[in-house]
Parts: structure tokens; C-alpha cells; sequence
DNA sequence: ATGAAAGCGCTAACAG
DNA sequence: CTGTTAGCGCTTTCAT
């Protein structure tokens, strides 16, 4: 150790300058055949790596790409993360991954983060109480283009690559009226996304195209985990005019609620269907299996990289909006 | 854009010399109080940021620390990772992730790109088909460290982090035992580590220590995924002298077994108990909720961690072995 | 097709 | 306490 090989070295061994050892390895400029072939070999042979941090540097840019996540653990999010690494490295980038915490604070620290890497781009999906975007806005004056996933700033123009909620919502009520339910309610997070709105929106509108009634006491809003989902389940169930199917925005909500409904001896699907959100594998482990709306992940992530990409090679920063449509898996529950 | 902020900028706004700004930002050398205030000042006016890139080039080393597993998705590398990254935040290192997909090659790709970024450290998890070393030697030539957690090469003799396999297998058979258990088959996967033959080699030594004989038949091995589970229990419920309690080394192997066991109309833990290990939170969707040997995650992190950065700090190449105690986590398949 | 020169932003070493 | 000098490894530009 301590004496890393660098182009210099490559170039004293074969009597050449080092520049076109440079030319060589990176397969540009006008370098004769057999020289190339030449410096590659000896390359090889003494064991040259290239250091990329004096590449980066001297380009002014690495070619990291950053992913930022409120948390890693959850299936979407390290599923997200797992492909769009793949991706990534087939187009030869590397990525670093930041965790959020959920905390906004957190979020800002990354970006300067980011900024100090001059990575070339980044995906994210930004913290339940992120409401302002300008934090972002400084990676755009440093002409690093971002691209939302899932979870976006309010009323960001930014790119973004979202599932259609609205839909999925819609016909995942539907899908239980069409089983014979008709008392449909609606269990959601307290996080303030777009995409929560907007499948509350299409829950909703589900409802009133079958003309049954929206009750404000079948909607409730709070939590993000399993012990959320059985909580709600069981104020539900306790109400006078209890539902017969409810939606949860998350699968994990759901088998909260599935799990509770169980430990009160209500029949899955037969008294209350349950449909969730994200077809994460854990609705396989319980039962009856969860029937769930999901979200194409490989999808979401090729726009994602796609988007991203195109800012990069261009130079520029695009607004653009992917919708993805939205697919119920049936399983058992409904 | 395209006008970045360096320190020169900040010194030339302030009359004074470029590596004074440098050794005031960094709170290094000696800088006049009033001076170095002067300059945090000017600093934070112009939205510098330091440039990582530079920084990282000229010390030779960055401060990225590479986390290499073999696929994120399963909880126990992405939890791993999850917490990996908050402890090496705090110490102010930021955190590459990299994933094998099991593959040898892809490893040793990966750990020609760690060496070219020139992190400053490196917790791996191998692949299942990792048996040599080699590859990590480059690490240790360019001075390097790494740990293995949980999977590391065979024979290696590098830092690494292991939960008591051995133990674990051992406490959970003889839990079952416990509650009445006589016939106890192993469910392992076909991954070659040290740690699974050590979970085999607890799971005997409690049946021996119980005087319980070992049957062949009751040992498969091959798999990883629920489904696999699910056709190894139905193997093993086939047999004529079935089995009443099974001890699988993953909790997804495990619930393919439980799903198995439920189709088939058994009860659990009445007829057949099941032990799982990991301590995946889908042990909590299914039903009953899974019994497990937990690794504790969080403490894995700390050790390897703190044998890293033990590594870096003393710019030498540690041999240690730390191993943590695994906990059964009782729920209702025991 | 190859070489020479220059410099990216930063910091260590030395000088004053 | 502050400034000067030099150079990390690489690539772009210009010259040959």
C-alpha cells in the first residue's frame, strides 16, 4: 500500500506521455490501436484503478447519483432503492442513499450533502411534514437535477414520477362494491401527501358514482404502521353503523386492521373485505392473503432514472409528470 | 449556477488569504477568533459550500464509508443498512450502498469501484457463493479496512461481526423441547456460511444433548424464500415419521412453512412448532405470530462500526471477532 | 497520433 | 496569526 498506481506510472513503464495513457483508457480522442492495446494491458498488469476522486474532481462532477428516503426499511422504499441501484449501475453510475428520517431538518442537511458531492442527480421522496420545496431549489442553482418519487413537495413543478392514486383508490372501491359491499371506509395516514389526498379523492368518488352514502365517521386519518391500522379497525368496528370493506393506504394499515378483525372473529372477506396499498410482500405472510393495490416499482423507477437522466445529458431541468397506472392484485381479502 | 462559491471567493470578498479561510471553516491551525468569525460570516452570506470532491481528492481518502450486501431487500439488510447509516451520520460519514445480487463477480466489481472512490471503509455481507477472499485483499493493499457482518468468507480471518449461530439454533430447539417437542426437523437454506453450518451444528448438538435422535430426513437443505419453505414442510409432512416441531433459518423460510401447515390443516403450535430466525416484521403479519432468534441489529451495527472505525483511526488492518448473543423472541408458534 | 502546459479546489508544510 | 508555495491525479486545450 501507499503507492497507488496512477496514469503516470503507466505512462513511465511504456515511455509515453501520460495524457495519452488518459486518452486510451477512457476510449476517446485519436489513439493508435496498438498503443491503446498496448497501455490497457500494462494497465491491467500493474494493477491500475482509476481514481475517480481525481476524476470527479477535475470534471467537476461525480458520477454518483443520490437517492433520499424518509426510511429504508419499509418494502416500497428499500424495493425503490434495490432496483433503482440496478439501473443505475448498468448506465454506469453509482449511488449513494440518504435516509430522512421523516425529519425535514434532516433533509436539508442531505442536500447540502449533495451539493458538497456534486452528485450528477438525485431521486427522492420527500418527509411527511415537507411542505416547502425551497430546499431544494438550491440543487437547481448548482444545476442538479431532481426528480420526485411517490412522495413530492406541494405543488412542486418539479419532475415527478407518481402512481395514480386517484385510480387506484377508485378502483380498489369499487372492486368491494363489486363484491357486494356497501358500506366502504377509508383508513389513511396523517401525512400530508398529494398522494394520500388524492386517493381519499378517488375513494370518495368511487362512493358517489355508486351512490352510497360518504360517512364522515367511516374516514380516518392517522398513523403509519400496523398497531395504527388495528386501533382504527377497532373504533371502526365499534361504531354503530359499522363497514363492511375498508381501505387502508398502506398495506401495513391493513394487516393491522385484517389482524384485528381476526382477534374479534369477524369472517375476512365474508363480513369486511380489506384492500391496502403497496403490494409488500408481508400481505403474502398473513391470511387471508391481502389484496392490494399496487404500484409498479420497476415502473416508477425507470421513469424516475429516465427523467432524471435526460436532465443530466441535457443540461437542463425538465417539469415533467409520469402517471403510473395502478394495478389491484387480487388475493384473498376482498 | 455555473458560479460556484470557493474559499478564494470568500477571501478575496474579505481581503485576506484563501488557506486562512480554509483553516477557519475547518476550525483548524491558528486562525484569529475575530478573523475566523469574519469569515463563518462571509461564508454562510455567500452560500459557500465546501467542494467534497476537492477536499476528498487532496486528502487522498474520502469520507464515504461502503456498505456491500447482498441484495437490500430482505429486513435484515435493509434494517442493517438503515441503522448503519444513521451511526455513520453522526460520526460525519456519509454512506455508499452496493449489492451483489448474490453474485461473485458483481463483488469483485464492486470493490474494484470502492477502491477507485477511495472510501474510507467497508462493511460487507457476502454472497452466497463467496468463498474466496481475494477480492477483499485489494482492500487491505490499498490500505482499506473492512468488516464482514453476518456472512463472511470461509476461513477469513479479517474483522467481523457474527451473531452465536451455534446458540441461537441450540436455545430454539431446546425451546421446543421445552414445550414437548420429540421430533424436530432443520429447514437451512443451500447458502454455504459458517453461519448456517453453525446453526446446523447447534440444532444437533441440542437434539443430542436431549437424546433425541438425529434423522437425515429431518434435515433439508436448499432455498431461500417462502416458497421454498412451503414445499420443505410439505416434504417433511409426508414422511412417515413426521416431524412436530421445525426449526427454519430464516423467518421467510419459516412462514412458507406455517402457510404450508395451515393449508394442510394443522395446528400451530399444538401439532407442529415453528421457529424462525431474524426477526422480520412479516413474523408479526402471519398467524400465529412467528417465534424467532433475533440477531439484534442494532448491535451488530454498533460493532461493526466500532471495529471499522477502530481500523481507520489507527490506519491499521485489525483481526477481531465479535459475537453477539441471540435472543428468541417468543410469540405464538412454540 | 502524441506531447506540453495549465488548472480544477483544496490543504500540508514552511516561512514570516 | 497569516501568507506563500506546491501539488494531489486527472483531463481539456492547444501545439506539434
Amino acid at each position: 500500500m501507499g503507492d497507488t498506481i496512477t496514469i503516470k506510472d503507466v505512462a513511465r513503464e511504456l515511455g509515453i506521455h501520460h495524457v495519452t495513457v488518459s486518452r486510451a483508457l477512457r476510449n476517446t480522442g485519436a489513439v493508435k490501436e496498438e498503443t491503446r492495446v498496448l497501455i490497457k494491458k500494462k494497465a491491467l498488469e500493474l494493477g491500475y484503478k482509476p481514481n475517480r476522486l481525481a476524476r470527479d474532481f477535475r470534471n467537476k462532477r461525480s458520477n454518483v447519483l443520490a437517492v433520499v428516503v424518509p426510511d429504508l426499511r419499509p418494502y416500497f422504499f428499500s424495493k425503490f432503492v434495490s432496483d433503482f441501484m440496478e439501473t443505475a449501475k448498468e448506465a454506469g453510475y453509482s449511488v449513494m442513499i440518504f435516509q430522512s428520517g421523516e425529519k425535514p431538518g434532516m433533509e436539508k442537511d442531505i442536500i447540502d450533502s449533495l451539493i458538497g458531492y456534486r452528485v450528477a442527480g438525485v431521486v427522492a421522496s420527500v418527509t411527511k411534514d415537507t411542505v416547502q420545496e425551497s430546499h431544494f431549489d438550491l440543487l437547481k442553482e448548482e444545476g442538479i437535477p431532481y426528480v420526485f418519487f411517490d412522495r413530492a413537495p406541494e405543488e412542486t413543478q418539479a419532475s415527478q414520477v407518481l402512481v395514480d392514486n386517484f385510480k387506484g383508490a377508485y378502483d380498489a372501491v369499487t372492486a368491494m362494491i363489486a363484491s357486494g359491499k356497501k358500506r366502504i371506509a377509508y383508513i389513511s395516514t396523517h401525512y400530508r401527501h398529494q398522494i394520500f389526498r388524492d386517493r381519499l379523492a378517488g375513494y370518495k368518488q368511487a362512493l358517489r358514482d355508486h351512490k352510497i352514502e360518504i360517512s364522515p365517521d367511516w374516514i380516518i386519518e392517522g398513523g403509519f404502521f400496523m398497531k395504527d391500522g388495528m386501533e382504527h379497525a377497532k373504533q371502526l368496528m365499534q361504531l354503530e353503523h359499522c363497514p363492511d370493506g375498508i381501505l387502508a393506504v398502506r398495506d401495513e394499515i391493513a394487516i393491522g386492521v385484517i389482524k384485528y378483525l381476526k382477534t374479534s372473529a369477524y369472517s375476512i372477506p365474508e363480513d369486511i373485505a380489506v384492500i391496502g396499498f403497496d403490494n409488500d410482500p408481508m400481505g403474502i405472510a398473513c391470511e387471508p392473503e391481502l389484496t392490494t393495490v399496487q404500484q409498479s416499482i420497476p415502473c416508477m423507477v425507470g421513469n424516475s432514472f429516465e427523467l432524471l437522466l435526460q436532465q443530466i445529458k441535457q443540461s437542463t431541468i425538465l417539469f415533467d409528470k409520469k402517471i403510473i397506472e395502478p394495478k389491484i392484485i387480487y388475493r384473498g381479502t376482498v
